[in-house]
RNA sequence: GCGGGUGUGGUGAAAUUGGUAGACACGCUGGAUUUAGGAUCCAGUGCCGCGAGGCGUGUGGGUUCGAGUCCCUCCACCCGCACCA
């Protein structure tokens, strides 16, 4: 009987799926087992083969646990609000849900059709409003919630409140900007000018409720800020710092430059130590835990006071890393966007740091980076600072190179121990004083920390490593600093300027915001999905009427940011239905963290950021137990297209065959690979390809055929080397294309696909099928056979336990190719095999499993155990060298003993040459391994 | 510059704790068969050599009876971050 894949998977899926074969519910009678993909953008172009690699093997192992026993969780869904979608509705005027829905629609069925063992009753999709609602949920709860930096936990904005009314800030310490007061929107506060932050409670309750909410809005998890934005004209939106690639959008690619915008941001950067901390609890990739730790960029060091000459009453800040160094501070420089910029300014240099600081803020973000070659700009202000520790005046520059957005936006510049400075100072003639004994820091910059300090006053003689606690200590005891931890990590900015995402869940009254938590805000009706000629968001275009909800003055116009619906996906899969809640505790606490998540690698530093974020701050406040969301990760690596290419002759319409190019001047092009076959070009497929190939003539080689080039890249349609898995489906079915992109390679490995490969995979499902059908009744199984099972089982188990997939359907096809030739015929030895292979191959093993007499469903089968005495056999054979160059084979009995073994290898009659004329200095016999012998 | 990773046949790769390097496939070569197909079956296939044998896991060294695997050096490529004080 032929192998029908056709009629065996459709039979099957239609089985599977009117048997709810994939539902699963909690059951505290199981041990859980959380299997989650990331899930994909529905964009318009479907899937191409690279992008089931990771979904097969999510599914190969989360088929596995559930025949170990386990109550799997294996779900799906789309992370559907997005920018593709919102740009096809700008240019065509359809609404983006209209788009996302057929674009999902295709996903589904593309998926459908591999035979994925998903909980569909559990898919969640962002964009609808019974997902987002909770999305905006969680917003709103971190409106309503603070930092409390001494317990390290988020804590209800009510407990603050209780604080402020007894104690005012004396008592807590609530995560904030550090100089939250000069911040604060215009309005009547109970302080002057020598307000240092102390909030008192008689101060607090001195407020008005508009004081109020000002104060109160430092201090929320979710805030509104003016903030330094990435700001991106072309898309007309704000984007995070993940977003933007060397000073462009990563969507797109568009200049991105700074700007001033009133924003939603989230305090992210409270969480920054835990971020850190908790990496060492989770089973990632060494590259990803480093990414996270890069990405929020903690350092140690110092918070400096310098003074400001003729201003006693100023301070500049500095965070420096080197504090030991402070005495080679020979000049401070600010961003030219710092607050002291203005008030250091003399009159002579007024123009020129104006005139630097307007060329720095038209600069994009990629200019003002030098893109690479980091050129040395600045502007001396006129304004000269003091010392901390000498009192020295030192001059005050401006330059490009000190970045508002890190630190305190202000440096002591010490030019001989870091390599800006020096090079600053050199550009500018600005003295290098010698810190560092036996240095000339004239000549070159000295980085390292090997050499003792020197004209250091109290640190001289120290080394670096000794000085810098010792500075700290000094630093501290003349109230002039302090040790500090900077992180890099900045608040994420939450608001953007975009129709086709969550719309916040408030309104505002004046210039504050009121949530609103009693009924859903849903995205309303526009007219056009582009900005107002005012600049507001395309949200501003709806009319009053077209909003759901409408409460204050005015509806938020922002959206928030793809990362919000995809931070907490995970938990919404646990309990998808609940209209009460975003998840029930008992859910989450049944199912727990994610067991094991697989992904591309491409775009996760922020969105594990994000979600690990969000999980800690549900996890704080009692929603969910656990406060990492993604025990273990796995990143499945890129499967690249192999593209093929023609080479005309400049100017012609003729083609050369790859072998011959040289002998012309060629034009290389891209040729679609579905008109190549092993190099092969189909050349009336060609012809008929596009209309200017209709003339083509071809130049062939002495075989009389076309050869053409060749290259591994990306796949991407203006290659014309897209795969689509439904052609390969169609042609060679569900199992075998599962089976072949395990079988491919490591799963973390990037690789080229490669279609020929594919017939070695379908021939082996095709002998299995044979297998199973030439069984007979009445034949019984013999040892060998029983053997090669367990041998399998073994194999099978362990490799699956360390996802290494390729090297199952290795073993599967050897057991196969075995069993073949040691004709087995026996359906109950047979039986337990259909169970190993029901992971890649769920059809076939299904079909396999009925046949051979099993009962009810094959995925629910227990798996087998390898038997121990099967696996030990009665003879070993073992390789025979002689100082380590293998020489003959010897076979003795299993249990020989060591020594047994060594004489029987001596005494063989081929050793007998490589020992003449030799002594034997040693003999190794490594039981079931090798036998070595030293001669000399 | 910093961090992470990878280098093994013509190709994808295997070798889990140091123990016969190249399993399993693709491709290629030869043969058989045939309803001529992108089918099936058999044999061969790391390199050099007629052979015995020698050489082989990016380079050079080291440890060891024994190294793809451990240590040091250098090289190449890929990915991430990058004027972060």
């Amino acid at each position: 009987m032929e192998y029908d894949f056709r009629a065996i998977e459709q039979r099957w899926q239609a089985k599977w799926k009117a048997g709810d074969a994939y539902k699963v519910t909690e059951d505290p009678s199981k041990e859980k087992f959380y299997v989650l993909d990331m899930f994909p953008y529905p964009s318009g172009a479907g899937l191409h083969v690279g992008h089931p690699l990771g979904y097969i093997a999510s599914d190969v192992y989360a088929r596995y646990k559930r025949h170990q026993g386990y109550n799997v969780l294996h779900p799906m869904g789309y992370d559907s609000f997005g920018l593709p979608a919102e740009q096809y509705a700008i240019q065509t005027g359809q609404h983006p849900a209209v788009t996302t829905e057929a674009n999902v629609a295709r996903y589904r069925e593309q998926l459908d059709q591999l035979g994925f063992c998903y909980d569909w009753s559990r898919e969640v999709r962002t964009s609808d409003p019974a997902y987002y609602r909770w999305t905006q949920w969680i917003f709103a709860e971190l409106f309503e919630s603070w930092y409390d930096t001494t317990a390290d936990r988020s804590k209800p904005i009510a407990s603050l409140l209780d604080a402020l009314n007894s104690d005012g800030l004396s008592t807590v310490k609530p995560a904030c900007d550090g100089d939250w007061w000069k911040v604060l929107p215009a309005g009547k506060y109970p302080w002057d000018e020598s307000f240092d932050g102390r909030l008192t409670a008689d101060q607090w309750k001195a407020c008005d409720a508009i004081a109020q909410s000002h104060i109160l809005m430092q201090f929320r998890l979710a805030y509104l800020a003016d903030s330094e934005v990435n700001w991106c004209p072309a898309l007309g939106t704000v984007l995070a710092n993940d977003e933007v690639k060397d000073g462009l959008s990563e969507r797109g690619g568009h200049p991105v430059v700074r700007k001033r915008m009133r924003q939603w941001i989230m305090r992210i950067s409270a969480f920054s130590q835990r971020l850190i901390d908790d990496l060492n609890s989770l089973d990632w990739t060494d590259s990803i835990k480093e990414a996270q730790r890069n990405w929020i960029g903690r350092s140690e060091g110092a918070s400096v006071h310098f003074g400001v000459a003729g201003h006693p009453e100023r301070t500049i800040e500095v965070f420096t890393t080197r504090p030991d160094t402070i005495y080679g501070a020979s000049f401070m420089v600010l961003a030219p966007e710092h607050e002291l910029v203005e008030l250091l300014t003399s009159a002579g240099q007024q123009e020129a740091v104006t005139a630097y600081q307007t060329a720095a803020a038209q600069k994009s973000e990629r200019e003002r980076q030098g893109a690479g070659d980091h050129e040395v700009s600045g502007c001396f202000t006129g304004g000269y600072a003091v010392h901390p520790i000498t009192e020295d005046k030192i001059p005050v520059w401006i330059a490009d190179y000190v970045l508002a957005g890190y630190g305190t936006g202000a440096i002591m510049a010490v030019p001989a121990g870091d390599e800006r400075d020096w090079k600053f100072a050199k550009a500018y003639g600005l003295s290098i004083p010698a810190i560092f004994e036996g240095v000339d820091t004239d000549e070159a910059v000295y980085t390292d920390k090997d050499k003792a300090l020197c004209n250091s006053g109290a640190f001289n003689g120290q080394t670096p490593v000794e000085a810098i606690p010792a500075a700290i200590a000094f630093l501290e005891g003349k109230g002039v600093g302090k040790g500090q931890v900077n992180y890099r990590l900045r608040d994420a900015v939450f608001s953007r300027q975009r129709y086709w995402g969550e719309p916040f869940p408030v309104c505002y009254e004046g210039d504050i915001p009121q949530l609103i938590r009693d009924e859903q805000v849903t995205l309303p009706p526009v007219d056009a999905y582009l900005p107002t000629e005012d600049g507001d968001p395309p949200l501003a275009r709806a009319k009053k009427e077209d909003w759901n909800v409408t409460r204050g003055d005015r509806m938020e116009y922002n959206t928030m940011p793809g990362w919000a619906g995809s931070s907490w996906y995970f938990l919404r899969y646990m309990d998808p239905h609940n209209n009460t809640e975003f998840c029930a505790r008992e859910k989450s606490d049944y199912w727990g963290q994610v067991d094991l998540y697989v992904g591309g690698a491409e775009h996760t530093t922020g969105h594990l950021l994000y979600s690990r974020f969000w999980t800690k701050f549900l996890f704080d406040r009692g929603w969910i137990g656990f406060n990492e969301p993604f025990k273990r990760m796995i990143n499945q690596g890129m499967i690249l297209g192999r593209s093929n290419f023609v080479y005309r002759v400049q100017g012609t319409d003729q083609f050369v065959t790859s072998e011959r190019r040289k002998e012309f001047q060629t034009q290389r092009l891209h040729v679609d690979i579905n008109l190549v076959q092993s190099d092969k070009l189909d050349m009336e497929g060609f012809r008929a390809w596009r209309p200017e190939y209709a003339n083509a003539e071809f130049i062939l080689n002495e075989e009389g055929d076309y050869l053409c080039g060749h290259e591994v890249e990306k796949m991407s349609k203006s290659k014309f080397n897209v795969q689509t898995p439904d052609d390969l489906v169609e042609r060679y079915g569900a199992d075998t294309l599962r089976c072949y992109e395990m079988f491919l390679g490591p799963l973390t490995q990037h690789k080229p696909w490669d279609t020929q490969g594919i017939s070695g995979v379908h021939n082996f499902l095709r002998k299995l099928h044979r297998l199973f059908n030439q069984t007979a009744s009445g034949s019984a199984a013999t040892d060998p056979q029983y053997r090669v099972l367990h041998k399998t089982i073994k194999k099978v188990s362990e490799d699956l336990d360390r996802h290494a997939f390729n090297t199952v359907i290795s073993a599967l096809m050897i057991a196969v190719n075995e069993l073949l030739e040691a004709k087995t015929q026996n359906a109950e030895l047979l039986r337990p095999l259909a169970i190993l292979a029901s992971p890649v191959a769920p059809h076939l093993a299904e079909e396999l499993w009925q046949l051979s007499g099993g009962v009810n469903s094959v995925l629910d089968q227990a798996w087998p155990v390898a038997e121990e005495h099967w696996l030990t056999a009665d003879e070993e054979t073992y390789p025979v060298s002689f100082n380590g160059k293998v020489r003959f084979q010897l076979t003795v009995p299993a249990d020989l003993d060591a020594k047994s073994v060594e004489n029987q290898a001596l005494a063989h009659e081929k050793a007998q040459d490589y020992l003449a004329g030799k002594t034997v200095r040693k003999v190794i016999v490594v039981p079931g391994r090798i036998v070595n012998i030293v001669v000399g």
